[in-house]
DNA sequence: AATTGTACCTGTCAGC
DNA sequence: TGCTGACAGGTACAAT
């Protein structure tokens, strides 16, 4: 599901929705998407804390709580939060949170490859120390970009999933960007001039914006966990759209196979 | 050290 | 209808 627009729209769902309830309790169904922590470590350390803060690092959601504690969740491809009321439930449910009124947030997962870690106070948040740089932050400047990318022996495309590369970026904006950017996937990374690196840095930051705006793409279940689905899949230019015609060039569309994993781009318009 | 392939887990869909 | 294989928004780790 989610990549970094999707995790944005859902941190701000749920920082928009959490003034700050208390957790209650925590059920946990399904023990082996929790990485350094078990139910009964969950259960010790979460009643009775604030959710203070909700932030996004990567495709990461970290959750701190008042006690300076922090619980990181990585969704990885089916992984989803969900507010549920009452007796409300959800498919794949694997864990969920009792709020104060009556509330719960679920995590639902249909392939269980989504990982929760739970660090106490103090605790260096371990898992995020090798992400790269944040592509819509402040630091993560042109010239930062030129330099990372330069030494790259590897296809561009590949390279924008390399999440120690440029944090975020997933399988579908990858394809989104290098069209915009007009670049061939398979494009060596050493191989870029500074002018085609200029626009696919430029087509990083525009997709991913206009991808934010729309609340991410809606494909298979994503939602937020208010049920908003995501309206750039009305935007998307090829991802899974092979045999179409290409709306710049009149080309068509392909899919081809990179590290197995599909890429979808114009072999008339990206060079 | 960096890059590429394999494993993980479970569901859906197309083709036979 | 049932079976098989390909594929799915991701990453950790092993092999190269």
């Amino acid at each position: 599901m989610p990549e970094l627009p999707e995790v944005e729209s859902i941190v701000r769902c749920l920082s928009s929705n959490i003034k700050p309830p208390q957790i209650l309790k925590v059920i946990v169904l399904r023990a082996d998407i929790l990485v350094n922590t078990s139910q009964e470590h969950l259960c010790k350390h979460l009643p009775g804390q604030v959710m203070q803060k909700i932030y996004r690092r990567g495709k990461y959601i970290v959750m701190k709580f008042s006690n300076g504690g922090h619980l990181v969740t990585h969704l990885r491809m089916s992984g989803l939060y969900r507010f549920l009321n009452g007796n409300e439930t959800v498919p794949y449910l694997r864990l969920w949170f009792e709020l104060e009124g009556d509330k719960k947030l679920g995590y639902a997962d249909k392939r269980a490859l989504g990982r929760i870690w739970l660090y106490l106070p103090g605790e260096p948040l371990s898992v995020l120390t090798k992400l790269g740089p944040e592509p819509l932050a402040a630091d993560f400047t042109l010239e930062r970009f030129q330099q990372s990318v330069h030494w790259r022996h590897s296809p561009i495309k590949p390279l924008l999933l390399n999440q120690t590369f440029v944090a975020g970026i997933g399988n579908i904006y990858a394809s989104e960007i290098l069209y915009q950017a007009g670049i061939s996937p398979s494009h060596y990374a050493s191989d870029l001039t500074s002018e085609e690196v200029y626009k696919i840095y430029r087509a990083i930051r525009s997709i991913l914006e206009q991808a934010i705006a729309c609340r991410g793409t809606h494909i298979s279940d994503f939602a937020d966990p208010e049920g908003n689905e995501g309206e750039f899949v009305n935007r998307l230019k090829v991802y899974q759209k092979a045999g179409d015609i290409c709306p710049r060039c009149g080309g068509i569309i392909q899919r081809t196979v990179q590290q197995q994993r599909s890429t979808y781009w114009c072999p008339g318009c990206q060079h």
